[in-house]
DNA sequence: TCGGTACATGTTTACGTAAACATATGTCAA
DNA sequence: TTGACATATGTTTACGTAAACATGTACCGA
């Protein structure tokens, strides 16, 4: 078994089209002054041999890649499903690739992340949230890249920010369900409170119930990643205290939509005995029995706008200021408050 | 605005550290013999001017990159979504990094994007079922990179395949639904038909029928993306039709959903007025009020067994043969069929 | 004492490409 | 007729790294 595999370079290509080398880089790269012919000769010897370009050595040589580095927290919601599908489209269409990675809500392994992604040389890097150690930050400055935030507002970004105040939706939460009727609250959250932007959204709420002198009977975190199953568990827990809430709010609709399936098997009434609200407005929950009040967000255009932001052309620059764009999110009213 | 960027190499760290740049490779890579005292004079020489290694010139000389092309048919399903985090998380434990692109169902794109990523020189590529043109096959052949098909066993894989039978899933589903007494039925698929996949389910779950005398009325195939929204309405112009069939099989579980969703609100009753089946097992089915027959397939598993495979270390070649790894699924008998 | 070997570091070179500069020829306005 | 400029191609070089090869010291067994 022939274990070398020699796969064929511009000089080969050249070679076969009678050109050099140079004439090559300038057919494959539709970059300065070709005759047809040459241009025809070329690419058929191209096409013939098989080659494809080696973009390491084009990014080394040019210093320049048409890679974005792309940092999550996790691609364990679909909530990043949908971030990630708008950042492809965008770069897609301007002819960049995603390179991503995963930090699981934890600012030290996005030190580590973003270095080994800075590694590659991308033209721009998407950050998930506004807070960033300052290793990341001087990594990033250093590397002279261009940065793109999403999902909050909340701060000061970097370069461009693209998302939604989280403390707001917090607020807009707490506020719709104190108007309600509801004084006696616990919080559900996950991912051992690591979820930075699920922590200014609680800072809102709490803010707002104590300003309406409702009270916050507990914070319940649990250590594991968000899932229905924990939600449902979580809930089952909290209404089995001695001290009961009216309300539950829950870091986002996969926890909240466990809780609505406790609730449902047990025959506790939404709103009446208990009301319930999540984030982030997924599609299944069109599906439910009874439908969720949540926080609608913009995932996919999140994504999108901060991949066309950050694959602009280079001598774009007409936006290089430091500033948010704040897409806004919308309260939906269902049938659990 | 000072615009060149001009990141320290290891000369610079070389320099700093009163060593050859050759001594910096060798500290930074752990490769051949160094003393402690000028290993550690070079790391803290690095730390200090802010090194960070170029991927691109490592990968050029070395002839070797710690990346892992990825392609995809959607990002808009999450069933890819688990399906990419079982292959992250794979090969983070091996250290490589995903490059990923969507071919949304088409074998043309999917020409076009493995060229794209196989000029990044990855060291392996994973690809979505066994179906390849030429042209992809050979180039994959030419780039000498191990290759790994996931999703898919029905058909010969390239090197290895991680999957299951998508026929065999579509006889399932047709048996079970035979043995529960349904005979006319309306398929419903999306992308054009383009996702050979379901096309495979079809094939097994037509063959299936056609034995057992019972009749496929229509196949009502959208020219969108999968969707609840989708789901529902084609199954509301299907039951609007003077014909109409006892049971239909939805290529996802999406698409079921929006029957579901379809049939509660017109009090349709399932499985009496009709009868409904999906396929994935998806998470939220949990949730809905009635419960959707399906076929719950290992994702996740696919996933991260294609990237285990795909990365693991170079000289472990004890597994490279060409096969098929059958992961198999499970039918889930909701109250829909 | 000699030679082999583990240890420690340096020098030269090549990976494949594109930037920078060089060299022509042809065309067209002054 | 000149020279300015568009067109068309070639030559040299550098991007940052690691492989390959070279050099030198220390130690250990024969």
């Amino acid at each position: 078994m022939n274990n070398k595999v020699t796969r064929p370079t511009m000089d080969d290509v050249a070679d076969k089209a009678g050109v050099s080398q140079m004439t090559v880089s300038r057919v494959m790269n539709g970059k300065g002054y070709i005759s047809k012919e040459v241009r025809d000769r070329v690419k058929s010897a191209a096409e013939e041999i098989g080659y494809v370009q080696n973009r390491l050595a084009r990014g080394l040589r040019s210093e320049k890649t048409p890679l974005i580095a792309v940092v999550l927290p996790t691609l364990g919601n679909s909530v990043f499903n949908d971030v990630l599908r708008g950042i492809t489209d965008a770069l897609t269409d301007q002819g960049c690739r995603p390179v991503f990675g995963v930090t699981e809500y934890s600012l030290q392994k996005e030190d580590a992340l973003v270095r080994d992604l800075l590694s590659w040389r991308p033209s721009g890097i998407i950050l998930t949230g506004l807070e960033h150690s300052d290793i990341t930050r001087k990594a990033i400055a250093a590397a002279g890249v261009r940065v793109a935030e999403i999902m909050d507002v909340d701060g000061t970004p970097i370069s461009v920010a693209v998302g939604l105040s989280q403390t707001a939706a917090g607020v807009a939460t707490a506020k719709h369900m104190l108007a309600k009727g509801h004084r006696r609250f616990v919080y559900v959250g996950s991912h051992s409170g690591q979820d930075l932007r699920a922590g200014k959204r609680l800072e809102g709420f709490r803010q707002t119930l104590r300003e309406a002198g409702a009270s916050l009977l507990s914070q319940d975190i649990s250590d594991k990643p968000s899932s229905m199953m924990e939600g449902r568990r979580m809930t089952s827990d909290i209404l089995a205290r001695s001290v009961k809430p009216d309300a539950i709010y829950y870091s986002n609709d996969d926890l909240a939509t466990g809780g609505i399936m406790h609730c449902l098997s047990e025959g506790i009434q939404m709103p009446d005995d208990i009301a319930l609200a999540g984030f982030n407005g997924l599609p299944f929950l069109d599906a439910l029995p009874i439908r969720l009040t949540t926080i609608e967000t913009p995932r996919y255009e999140m994504g999108r706008q901060a991949g066309k932001f950050i694959s602009r052309p280079s001598d774009d620059d007409s936006e290089n200021n430091a500033r948010a764009i704040d897409l806004g999110f919308k309260l939906f009213e269902g049938q659990t408050c």
